[in-house]
DNA sequence: TCTTGATAGTTAGAAGTCTAACTGTTAGAG
DNA sequence: CTCTAACAGTTAGACTTCTAACTATCAAGA
């Protein structure tokens, strides 16, 4: 549910398009496993990230840090992350994924790429190259995503 | 929070780069609104569908009656929105936005269209003509989004 | 008429997420 | 050493959203 609703015809429309197209999959992928966006996108994180502590898990994730304490409430409860102080300093805890929740999202990569070649499969070799020469030119110009 | 994390490279990402400044721009403006993205949604179908009954609402939507039922309930109390039954069938409710509802999103379509203009900033006319036909080849095979 | 099935929508309860206010810890200044 | 401010994280309460079970209405046939 990213936006409003019209009739796709210019660029910025197909590119809401294709961006649901792309979205939705992850999204499916994610809620098939009772995860929430948030939880999914945290995981993951966690996954690539071990150790990461809660304030910076709240930045990556454009939330506060409170949303960040719930949300791992209910991922710790499931037991598919853990925090412990590994440092002395009493007042940071690393959050560490489990194997059972590093286990949960293994494959998501996978699912994203089979939908890529799905996605892309109407474009030969050289429109392909061409479109990703268009897309680099614009991201170049575009801030990272942070999350 | 779309999905899960790691290096930009292949066009997939760029795709979702792409997408992800795009649906941030959108979410901001909906948030600035004090709406979810679900009830920015409907709000914005209930503006081009007026009288639209809830059942089909939940089908764009990609949810359930329930949480229509919920989510209008909320728009309702905020008298963004009104329900009543228009037909003489006393189980269809007719919902319309209120013109408070309407012009809560107003402005919505012209804030996407500015965003666009800056992301497409990089290129020059031809090339926006050659991304826009590769773009229309690629969403020629894809289903239309349904929300 | 009366029953049955399908349909439209609501309610209850659980879980997630947000804001605001809070506790506890650390680092530095004096 | 102690006070204070900044920092890391939690809690409380409101709201949203989900699933499952429910009510109410309509349509159609026996």
């Amino acid at each position: 549910m990213d936006e409003l609703n019209e009739m796709p015809t210019g660029t910025l429309h197909l590119f809401r398009w294709i961006g649901w197209a792309l979205t939705k999959s992850g999204e499916d992928w994610i809620r098939e496993r009772n995860l929430s966006q948030a939880q999914g996108f945290v995981l993951g994180y966690l996954v690539q990230n071990p150790g990461a502590i809660q304030r910076d898990i709240a930045k990556v994730s454009r939330t506060t840090p409170a949303s960040v304490s719930s949300l791992l409430q209910g991922l710790e409860t499931r037991e598919l992350i853990e925090r412990r102080s590994d440092t002395g300093n009493e007042r940071i805890k690393n959050v560490y994924a489990t194997a059972a929740g590093a286990s949960l999202i293994d494959g998501f990569e996978d699912a994203m790429n089979a939908a890529e070649e799905e996605i892309l499969a109407p474009l030969d070799e050289s429109e392909r190259t061409t479109l990703h020469t268009l897309l680099s030119k614009i991201t170049a110009q575009l801030p990272r995503p942070t999350r």
